[in-house]
DNA sequence: TATTTTCGTGTAATCGATTACATCTTAATT
DNA sequence: AATTAAGATGTAATCGATTACACGAAAATA
């Protein structure tokens, strides 16, 4: 239909050359500002775009990021990847999405085809954390292609990463449960091999030693992130010879089915038993009893892997430069271990 | 770091033409099969990665698909993208993510910004439906590029639309609180120039007549979608001489705020009450008082807007198809409004 | 006035892949 | 053996924009 008007079409209606017309619309000040004006109206009067595939060729910059995430449609992905959209739309970024549904194999295909697409930089939470092979890292890194981990990171030479104290985080839960009154707190642990679940763990368990209380093996539980999980796992440490009397759970979910069991059980939270869960999902604060969470504030993680992208995309070639970003955790107290508050 | 390999390279270390090594990537039958292989060999022993941005810029194809949305950080609209992907990836296509904030002025930016980078296509939920500038839209179909919306719609020539029977999402949710009972029900309504809304709406009305109720305009309030929007209209709705006994309320969210105001008054839900909303947000069935919800299955919404840009984007120039999906609601019956069951 | 700058544009290569057309070998046909 | 067809590859244009280099004209300097 509406045929594609380049700078060639320009050139020839205004009887100059292609070169004139591109460096007119680029603002380069060799050009008589008459001659500027004169292209830029007609620009505008033939309804010229630039063509960014020729542009893109050109520079070999594509305006593209590309995201690697497991799942969109978890609140906590989706608002980080908002947060990496509202940065970088200002600075003309496109962004992909690409999900690996917790499949390596996914991530490297993904990997790859984004370096084909030619992407200008990468951010990504890592599925395959345990890997030793590195390979499709390397990749990226090879192409000079900046890399940024969120959330879920892994140490990689030359690669930023942009997470939440864990630890921390871990350990303002299980200390809150501590000045709750709670005596002997249990804690359901994700999958250990991921960082950010063994350092949730690691502050719940600094945060009882720290105050007197003792660490028990047996009331660690790996648990999935589900409902299901969590109420499997609560019926585990009911039936201990001394059952605890508070969960700091590493999820959302787990937490939430443990209180649904609970409560079949007729045992009173937050009196008889207390549970605070990590993430802050929106769920914890819809509740009619509503769930302690940890928030990771995803939206200024998003912000946050997005400014450091920008930082690093137009440095010199060789520097490489490697930025480890922390964000503090924020512990919402609700009524799901408030015994004074509420 | 890596220099980048171009069929040139592959060509030069053969000593054939550039024209030979593509052809022989292709699978052109003209090819000898013995140079085929040969230049396959070399080509991965050499690394090449075909450069998709000489590509697109050659065929005019960027491979990639454009998604507007208001903000993809709700779970509808982040299941949308996610099945959408899911349907779109097997087929190479990459997924470029747009939100608009609700902003007439953003989505109009967002089409032009998406145009220029030459997407194959773009799949929108519309923000501004009153709007009768359908320029921005007239722009992408001009360029002809497949433009699907879903969800939010709006009768435009040549676009082809996913939605869901939000009519008959009314009729069932309202048929099943009179079946429960119900005497007088109330309706929360959103902005009643999305046919979405005035849909559900519609279908509530029909509901009631049907089934020999009496429709009441004070019954029916305007709320947008929030818990506060829901506590202040049930509100409006208690101080009435006659107060309803069930709600079906166009939102999730209102339908949450209602529930939480009745609660507080002690009103006795489903036995004095019932509510029913719409979406089937997650919160929804986690709730200790789960909520009947009317779910929108986004993911297949999803994958079926992404079919239907497969089967256009291929097809001859000239022909323009309009195709409208319309999916069936499923209504989930919680505890909400269920006097019977539970 | 002669010479050197400065200014504004044009020329042509480049980014990497595709492809219509031309060309040159072979093999098949009469 | 002469002619034609088929097969394999090369040549060069193309997609659209950018930019190093070249060049002519005007302005500044000696």
């Amino acid at each position: 239909m509406s045929e594609k008007i380049t700078i060639y079409d320009i050139a020839e209606k205004l009887n100059i050359t292609a070169a004139t017309v591109s460096r007119a619309l680029n603002n380069n000040p060799k050009i008589k500002e008459s001659t500027r004006e004169l292209v830029i109206k007609t620009a505008a009067a033939m309804n010229y775009k630039q063509n960014k595939l020729a542009l893109a060729l050109k520079s070999g910059r594509s305006n593209n990021i590309g995201v690697i995430v497991p799942r969109i449609d978890s609140n906590f992905f989706a608002s980080v990847i908002r947060g990496i959209e509202e940065e970088l739309h200002p600075h003309g970024y496109q962004v992909i999405i690409c999900q690996t549904h917790e499949s390596p194999k996914r991530e490297n295909e993904n990997l790859h085809t984004l370096i084909d697409a030619q992407v200008d930089g990468i951010m990504m939470s890592v599925t395959d954390v345990t890997d030793e092979n590195n390979s499709a890292f390397q990749y990226v890194l090879n192409k000079n292609v900046p890399l940024i981990f969120f959330d879920r990171s892994k140490h990689i030479e030359g690669v930023s990463s942009v997470t939440i104290n864990d630890f921390k985080g871990g350990y303002i839960a299980t200390k809150h449960l501590i000045d709750e009154g709670c005596k002997s707190i249990a804690h359901f642990s994700g999958d250990q091999s991921l960082e950010i679940f063994k350092n949730r763990f690691l502050g719940y368990k600094q945060a009882l030693l720290d105050n007197g209380m003792t660490f028990k093996e047996e009331y660690v539980i790996r648990t999935r992130s589900s409902v299901d999980a969590g109420k499997e796992a609560i019926n585990i440490l009911l039936r201990l010879e001394t059952p605890p009397d508070a969960i700091f759970s590493s999820s959302d979910f787990a937490a939430l089915g443990a209180i649904q069991e609970l409560k079949d059980k007729n045992i009173n939270i937050p009196k008889e038993f207390c549970v605070a869960g990590f993430s802050n999902e929106p769920f914890t604060k819809f509740m009619e009893l509503s769930i302690t969470s940890v928030d990771q504030s995803p939206l200024e993680m998003g912000k946050m892997s997005a400014r450091v992208f920008l930082e690093q995309v137009d440095k010199t070639e060789t520097i490489k430069i490697e930025k480890k970003v922390v964000l503090a955790p924020e512990l919402h107290i609700r009524k799901s271990s408030s015994r004074t508050t509420f």
